[in-house]
RNA sequence: GGGCGCAUAGCUCAGCUGGCUAGAGCGCUGUCUUCACACGGCAGAGGUCACAGGUUCGAGUCCUGUUGCGCCCACCA
């Protein structure tokens, strides 16, 4: 019984997954227990070592994983497979992401299109928040499943049983405090700013959140009448302005018109008023060089879009644009909202001088319906100087896909410009902390840490974590303000001076927005003390109104039914989802609060040790636009969050505030994958690839193959897209060598199998044993410690193939240690299909069955390959080894595979090759008898000799005896190359001569008849193309420069290597001089 | 506008600090169903390394510039 010449996937995988999850062993599961950072690699049972740890980068709720999350999971499962493997305690920690705006856009958008909610989902009748947030929570169980049944199908070796979410209780519970941390020290506060306003799902939305699209638009010139004339130093007299813009809505919340201290009209105008039309509003004419100047030719082809269009008055807009805001708060303009968070223009909401603008209540802003209503009533009073058509580019919710609009609102912020976030995620990239692969985009990282404006974390959904702040406000006066600021029941807490758990408070002036800060005499800004006699009184000049707002760490301390009664309301918003990403890598490990945490998750209880043994991780490997959203974002956090003294310092209640850990030494950057025509895969293009339909087709050790061997350097990497006719699934033909390289490594397996005269290899396909356990283990006793005397063959081959194997040992482990996986991949399908199969299996055909050193070489360079090959494909090498493992075999001295201790392939040590075993010589030898039997193959092929024909091979003494010199070597050559015998008798007269590194060889026998004709036009293509080289080699050598400046031993080589082809020509020449 | 990347065989890509007689896989051509594998073996065809300059004895590789494509950041006058 053999086993089938075909890997089937769909047969093994399941099989082999069950093994995997159902061992006693539990292969996947880290034990912080066993890990110390100090120890050596090992696998000694219950031995101490070192950890190694990823923490996956969650994948949305959003939907199922698509083809570059397939490739990042296989990338991150290839290091730590290979890790386990090493010796490492290995973590691989998985889970998902809540991904608010993302998620909540696509269950509004599946419930509007079933019908279930018409209009605003705020204020619906049918979706109160609670119930809504339960038909995400439903969505997200769905898809959390697909994504975890995803992963596992791709063989990742996660630790399944941490498996997180960004809101489960754990989660939550570090938002919570990260929140707390930040308020109390004053990095978290409330501001009003112009944010990305997504009208249609009603929320803030951060930069990283829009797109920028091109649309067809018209830039308007409207004019501003001024309220007095005035006359220009050109001695005109003018009574208006004219402003251009491609909104000119925006013009009701106008509050000034500014334009460039250079402009010759400056003089003239500026500190004039205009009187803007309908509003009636007054506004004046400022100056600030942010001002594009007029451009003087608008026709030259390289002036600046803004400068051609320009006429030299800018309508300053500080409610609805990010430039006029900055400019509105550098002249200290009023800010006038005219729009309501649906997106029309309304008075309810900051706008109170509407006048005759009117009838504009109720438009929706940005459409082409508002501009035309608003431009034809400057016409009817003659305002309207022109329009251009114009095209721009407009930043678009990527949700939504409506136009942002900048809004102006009350927002939660995090001070990331503050020393101790940014800059010192910066600092840890300069000292070396951080380090990123390829480095070239540590410079992306850093030109935004450089750049970084405040982050909005407020959102204005339902979906995500609620921020723990509550809110009242209140009227201070100087008689009031005790009675006012007091929360009753706050005295007592305050007395426990707990560090851990706390509450505090923030002060806004609601007139300005200012922050107030809480005059105590310890100075502890927002730190509440609530000792009366600490506080300063408010005096006359801080009278008026505030908003108090309570931020808690702990319910216990102040229940929300407690807050409420005193009349706090919770803030409504919820947190930007990066907020609880940026904690993952420490929130996923109990921050912060170590063994406690498994009050909340009782399935790990080992907390107190985890974050210990783990953190920092060893690498994060994600795509590139996630090294601001989210690197960044860890970065900060972690440095902040974490004990400066980490892991030292293991008080989880004392903050690093900037000096702490990095939450991980290396970033790796894998590269996008597009399709065919280099475009982003995407639902909306339809050219999306479900890693799942891959899998059905090819196995998943086939895609991971490939998606390894496809990870270079480089940015992007394209992969052709086609769908499948019979299934109408989107597919790639890349992945067929990926299926074809398993099957390859199975069938050579099958044969080592039959030759190795063991296991039963038919039981892997037909009847898998549940556990191999119990059965004959091949090794009596380490190889490593074994004398060389046991098996050491002598032989050519077996010593090239060891040697092959030990020096991809080498490279295969430099590759790793440098993330660079194409060159890992392409290393095994050398060692495999080039080595192994091509050259090894077929020499040792003819001698392997009765030479026991030569099968203990075959089984432990096998061994070898299906251990190194394992990270890469592990579900077809673990159900290979389940066979390969029964087999007995001697060891093979400096080639260290021993068995692995659960019977699993997962755990098996990683081979180590001793130095020793890399042979040049040998190496050196069997290439020149691979080029022998390539240089007899060719000649048989272009002599159309028939496949079965042996020839004779007429050679000088020297080859013969080399031939000779190794009985298996020489026996390669002449069953590789279908040799009758080897001879140094003189060539018949009908011999087709060769040569062979400036031996002159003849074939004879290669036909009943030869053809002269055609072996004289052979010789003579042969003489033409040896003059081409003798030239070009000769004139190299009679270049003076290179022979005094090349390295003396290419000057050598090529030397040598004209005599070579002189010879050869010689020969040639007088063979067809012989032919007549 | 700032930054990054890519342009090498029909297709997808390697080619690190310059020595190449430029490689791989797919595809193509020929041949072989020989007892591991036709998802295979063997052999072969196919490339002025985007373009123009420069440095060098020597450039796919380094420098400068040009063109084309892609991505990130900034930008709704």
């Amino acid at each position: 019984m053999t086993l089938p010449p075909r890997y089937i996937p769909a047969e093994h995988e399941p099989l082999v997954w069950k093994r995997w999850t159902t061992d006693p062993s539990r292969p996947f599961h880290a034990d912080p227990k066993r890990v110390d950072r100090g120890a050596k690699p090992n696998h000694a049972p219950g031995a101490k070592r070192p950890p190694y740890c990823i923490v996956i980068p969650p994948p949305n709720v959003t939907g199922r994983l698509h083809l570059g999350h397939a490739l990042n999971n296989t990338l991150q499962d290839i290091l730590t497979r290979a890790h386990r493997m090493m010796g490492f305690e290995t973590l691989w920690m998985p889970g998902t992401d809540h991904a608010g705006i993302a998620t909540q856009a696509v269950v509004e958008k599946r419930l509007r299109e079933s019908g279930e909610l018409i209009g605003p989902l705020r204020g619906s009748e049918k979706f109160t928040r609670e119930k809504f947030v339960e038909r995400v929570q439903a969505w997200k169980e769905e898809y959390e499943a697909a994504i975890t049944e995803q992963l596992q199908r791709m063989g990742c070796s996660c630790d399944y049983d941490r498996q997180r979410f960004t809101m489960d209780e754990i989660g939550s519970r570090a938002v919570r405090e990260a929140f707390f941390r930040f308020f109390r020290d004053g990095l978290i506060y409330r501001g009003k700013r112009l944010v990305n306003w997504d009208p249609v799902l009603q929320t803030a939305v951060a930069d990283d959140e829009t797109e920028m699209e091109e649309v067809d638009g018209f830039f308007y010139y409207l004019r501003y009448p001024l309220t007095e004339k005035v006359t220009l130093p050109s001695g005109e007299v003018i009574d208006h302005v004219t402003v251009a813009t491609t909104r000119p809505e925006t013009y009701l919340g106008d509050t000034a018109v500014a334009m460039n201290p250079d402009d010759p009209r400056a003089k003239a105008l500026v500190g004039k008023r205009v009187r803007l039309p309908l509003v009636g509003r007054e506004i004046p004419i400022i100056q600030d060089s942010y001002v594009v100047l007029p451009a003087k030719d608008p026709d030259a082809p390289e002036v600046d879009a803004k400068a051609k269009y320009t006429t030299g008055f800018l309508k300053v807009t500080p409610g609805h644009d990010p430039n006029d805001y900055e400019l509105g708060l550098r002249h200290k303009l009023p800010m006038i909202n005219i729009m309501a968070p649906d997106g029309t223009i309304s008075d309810k909401h900051g706008w109170t001088d509407v006048g005759e603008a009117k009838l504009f209540l109720g438009l929706k802003v940005s459409t082409a319906k508002a501009h035309k209503l608003v431009t034809a009533e400057f016409e009817k009073l003659g305002l309207l100087q022109e329009k251009k058509p114009y095209r721009h580019s407009v930043s678009h919710s990527e949700r939504s896909g409506v136009p942002i609009e900048p809004y102006l609102s009350d927002q939660w912020y995090v001070k990331v410009t503050d020393d101790r976030m940014a800059p010192s995620a910066n600092k840890a990239l300069h000292s070396g902390e951080i380090e990123f692969h390829p480095a070239r985009y540590a410079k992306t990282y850093e030109s935004w840490h450089d750049n970084i404006r405040d982050w909005c974390i407020s959102r204005q959904l339902w979906w995500g974590h609620r921020i723990p702040v509550w809110r009242k406000r209140i009227t201070l006066t100087e008689k009031n303000w005790y009675d006012e600021l007091i929360v009753p029941g706050l005295d007592d807490i305050n007395t426990k001076e707990s560090t851990k758990a706390g509450i505090c408070l923030q002060l806004v002036r609601v007139a300005t927005g200012t922050v107030v800060p809480w005059r105590t005499e310890e100075k502890k800004f927002f730190l509440f003390s609530f000792r009366r006699d600490s506080w300063l009184p408010v005096t006359k000049a801080d009278e008026g109104e505030y908003d108090i707002f309570i931020c808690t760490n702990d319910d216990s301390i102040y229940s929300p039914a407690a807050l409420q009664d005193q009349g706090f309301e919770r803030d409504p918003d919820v947190l930007d989802t990066w907020f609880s990403s940026a904690l993952w890598p420490i929130s996923t490990m109990g921050w912060p609060d170590g063994a406690e945490s498994a009050k909340l998750d009782p399935r790990s209880d080992d907390f107190d040790a985890l974050l210990k043994a783990f953190l920092p991780s060893n690498v994060l490997s994600t795509a590139r636009e996630i090294i601001t959203l989210w690197v960044s974002r860890m970065v900060m956090f972690s440095r902040y969050l974490m004990p400066e003294g980490w892991p030292q310092d293991q008080d989880l209640s004392h903050s690093g505030q900037g000096r702490g850990p990095v939450p991980f030494p290396d970033v790796f950057i894998h590269s996008v994958i597009q399709d065919g025509q280099g475009r982003k895969m995407s639902k909306s293009l339809g050219n999306g690839v479900d890693p799942l339909d891959i899998i059905d087709h090819y196995g998943a050790d086939a895609m991971r193959f490939v998606l390894c061997n496809m990870t270079t350097q480089t940015q992007d990497v394209r992969m052709p897209v086609e769908k499948d006719p019979k299934t109408g699934k989107n597919t790639s033909p890349k992945f067929d060598m990926g299926r074809n390289f398993c099957t390859k490594l199975w069938n050579a397996t099958r044969f080592a199998l039959m030759n190795l005269g063991g296991g039963d290899a038919g039981s892997a396909a037909s009847a898998p044993s549940p556990s191999g356990r119990g059965q004959g283990e091949g090794f009596q006793s380490s190889p490593a410690r074994s004398s060389s005397s046991s098996s050491s063959s002598s032989s050519l081959i077996d010593r090239w193939m060891l040697s092959r194997v030990a020096s991809t040992i080498k490279k295969v482990n430099e590759s790793l240690a440098n993330y660079e996986f194409s060159i890992y991949a392409q290393q095994m399908y050398d060692l495999m299909w080039r080595d192994f199969c091509d050259w090894y299996l077929e020499a040792i055909k003819p001698t392997v069955k009765t030479d026991a050193s030569q099968q203990a070489v075959l089984r432990a360079a096998l061994d070898s390959i299906l251990r190194l090959l394992h990270p890469v494909c592990p579900f077809v090498t673990e159900a290979l080894y389940e066979q390969v493992r029964l087999v007995a075999g001697a060891p093979v001295a400096g080639l260290n595979v021993p068995p692995s201790a659960s019977g699993l392939l997962c755990t098996a040590p990683w081979p180590i090759a001793a130095d020793a075993l890399i042979d040049e010589k040998a190496e050196a030898e069997f290439l020149f008898l691979q080029e022998l039997t390539d240089a007899i193959r060719t000649a048989r092929a272009t002599k159309n000799v028939e496949q079965r024909r042996k020839i004779t091979l007429h050679a000088d003494a020297d080859l013969i005896a080399r031939l000779s010199k190794d009985r298996v070597a020489g026996g390669m050559v002449e069953s590789l190359a279908g040799l009758e015998r080897v001879t140094a008798d003189k060539p018949p007269q009908d011999a087709v001569l060769f040569t062979f590194r400036a031996r002159e060889c003849a074939l004879s026998n290669l036909a009943d008849a030869m053809d002269p004709a055609a072996e004289k036009t052979s010789l003579a293509e042969q003489v033409a193309k040896l003059d081409k080289d003798i030239a070009a080699l000769a004139g190299r050598l009679n270049n003076a420069g290179y022979i005094q400046k090349a390295p003396p031993k290419l000057v050598e080589e090529s030397k040598a290597l004209l005599a070579q082809k002189e010879a050869e020509r010689a020969a040639a020449a007088r063979r067809l001089g012989e032919l007549g």
